[in-house]
DNA sequence: TGTGTTGTTTGATTGTTATCGAACTGTCGT
DNA sequence: ACGACAGTTCGATAACAATCAAACAACACA
């Protein structure tokens, strides 16, 4: 989780997906200067931390925010430090 | 803030000194599987990034949390994905 | 003043990761 | 069935980060 989150592109690309309920992948790539295949990495990393979830809609992905594994993430992060 | 925060070690260090009120660097040194010269890269580094303060007393060096600015990183990282 | 201890810096090595372009897969509309 | 578009995967590359060992600097004490 902690890696997902320290990457800069990677920050911005779950904050752009948090401006909506639901985020299409295409839009990600064309609203970042970077390729499909960059983009599509991020995601998968994005994936695997349980940042966000998937929704497949024919040929197009959409990607969603999970706001409470960002908040059990926060949470064990003050536990740990004793704040 | 966040890439300090994304290596193992390095959070696991911060753990450590955050046990604490005070952690002097030489236990670290004794507690960690790792070299003076690792150390004092990872303490830099969290230094750098604001999560602590260093105390020097004589020859002898003391860390402490700054448990303000983990709680600041964790707010805005709420605050940004608008939990 | 010299010796041991504490921490820093440096250079080299090694592993990881961000990125691209290209090849590939799957889905849609015609 | 075909052509266009959406994503994935792969191979290569380049930048970065963790680590060590060794050289170094600063301090203490004898």
């Amino acid at each position: 989780m902690a890696k997902a989150l320290s990457d800069p592109r990677r920050v911005a690309l779950l904050e752009a997906i948090g401006t909506a309920d639901e985020y299409p992948c295409q839009r990600l790539c064309t609203e970042f200067p970077v390729s499909k295949g960059t983009i599509s990495h991020h995601m998968k990393e994005l994936l695997r931390a349980g940042l966000i979830r998937s929704r497949q809609e024919g040929q197009y992905k959409f990607f969603k925010v999970c706001r409470d594994t960002i908040a059990a993430y926060t949470n064990e992060l003050m536990r740990r430090l004793a704040v």
